[in-house]
DNA sequence: AATTTAACTCTACACTTGTAGAATTAAATT
DNA sequence: AATTTAATTCTACAAGTGTAGAGTTAAATT
């Protein structure tokens, strides 16, 4: 299943804090806030599409991830290539190098990462 | 405006045509093909939110893309960049380096096409 | 001429999403 | 003890989405 944006936006605020209460998630909104319920059927939501759990402390509950982020922004990605550039990496990156606008800085950092990762196959 | 999912699914088909009639779009649907009136539904629904446009034949219709994919790709990704790497190519292209599991011809294929690009800077 | 095909409009409907009020309760603060 | 705060559940509702049937018509094919 799949999380839609504005339980998305909260899922990037938990993987920043880690773990929360609701209290902490509120916090990290900017304003204007959400009201407090929007954020209660967004944490039900997500827990019912078992992207967080939450151990319970007295009556109120500390929220946590259960996915990373990493992976579930992988998954997103490898949608994307999927179908905007037939599932190639190769096809993305080349977008990636021309369409973006990088600066000159940025490339070369890129192309110094590439270089290290390379070391490592 | 956003396209939804299956607006996206159909945009790109149209944008591998370039231009077409429904049956053509039809016809790029893999198996199993969506109903006719799905595909009218969601072209209408494009057509509303100034995706596509078309010119009428007789009683038919040659749809058009009014966005490229680029562009409308470049929106998508500047989104996810936002939300999930603090706006920071750089960050993205980390991740994208180390989690993508290319292999090293692809990393190579990557690194020749940025020094490319870095010629022109 | 009769039939099939393609396209279009209208209508529909269940599901998801964004958003939040009302009511309740437990804990913390005054 | 009284009040405020934080959290939760329940309910709600409009908008958006996925999907497609019914009905109509024009064009193409038999």
């Amino acid at each position: 299943m799949k999380a839609s944006k504005s339980e998305e936006e909260l899922m990037n605020h938990l993987w920043a804090l880690n773990k929360a209460f609701m209290k902490d998630l509120l916090d990290a909104y900017p304003d204007p806030k959400p009201a407090t319920t929007t954020v209660a059927t967004l944490l039900k939501r997500l827990t019912d599409k078992g992207f967080v759990n939450y151990k319970t402390f007295g009556k109120s509950r500390e929220y946590f991830p259960l996915v990373q982020k990493k992976d579930y922004f992988q998954n997103h990605f490898k949608g994307l290539v999927k179908s905007f550039f037939n599932d190639s990496n190769t096809q993305f990156a080349s977008f990636f190098t021309r369409e973006t606008n990088m600066s000159k800085e940025e490339l070369q950092e890129l192309r110094d990462m590439i270089d290290d990762e390379l070391k490592t196959k």
